[in-house]
DNA sequence: TGTTTACTCTATTAGATTGATAGGGTAATT
DNA sequence: AATTACCCTATCAATCTAATAGAGTAAACA
């Protein structure tokens, strides 16, 4: 299941996007826009801003704006900043790899296996897109 | 992330496949072979028989079995019972639809937009992938 | 320079879910 | 009749999620 953090959160890139000019857009009208807890939304967008999506503007007229073009706003750094990592479990992940305690050998392991076919199709719908295609 | 009971129920599922006979085998062997907490793995093949899956026998011998050949086993059928729903999110689940309390139009909504992508993604795996696939 | 605006951060919370465990009940086989 | 092994209910700690509250801080503008 998606978590309410990534969904808000892809909604507010997503707005930002559609922006025509370049100015900062305050929290409050995202979360009105997008029907979303304000204060919910405050903790998404900084985290969005720590790890280099959003830049910001604090004081009258500040708010929030996105720093790459959306076409370069891949969503497979979206997601893996958002939800987490892609891989379902963590033996297939690129990004979050562990070793399950409990499996012997990941090479004879069917959960292995077909979570690896699974992250595979995954990251090929997510390194296609970019916030760009969402608002298209 | 792939829940526990999930993982489990792929396992037990793939070891009942392996066997060269078709005598039911204990629940306490599959427990004990694939490193599962025993009293959980219970309810979960409880949970495949009931949705047709496995078969049982009670008493001396008795055991699970899978009843239908792994070739015909379908891992969306697998996933639906063990997983719950393949989408991500429930405006675009097949199976189990319903609309977003939050969102006014899925038409133009980008979540929705993604995770059409993502659900199709996952369902040509799982569609084209059965029990006789994982353990070859 | 001071006030307003709006971002920043910490802490707390209720509720749901997960994974595991315990204990007894029941049906079928030998 | 006794044994075996499935069947079912209830409980529990731990974790995660989503939301809320409240105080703090930096920047803009008059």
């Amino acid at each position: 299941m998606l978590s309410k953090k990534t969904k808000y959160g892809l909604k507010a890139l997503a707005y930002l996007a559609a922006q025509t000019d370049k100015q900062p857009v305050q929290i409050s009208e995202i979360a009105k826009a997008e029907n979303i807890s304000q204060k919910f939304l405050e903790s998404i967008l900084l985290s969005l801003r720590k790890s280099g999506f959003l830049g910001s503007k604090k004081g009258k007229g500040g708010g929030y704006y996105l720093i790459k073009d959306p076409k370069e706003v891949l969503m497979t750094d979206v997601m893996r900043i958002l939800e987490g990592p892609i891989a379902m479990v963590p033996c297939v992940s690129l990004n979050f790899y562990e070793k399950c305690a409990d499996c012997p050998d990941e090479a004879t392991c069917s959960v292995n296996k077909l979570m690896l076919m699974v992250r595979d199709a995954n990251l090929e719908v997510y390194r296609n897109n970019t916030l760009a295609d969402l608002i298209a």
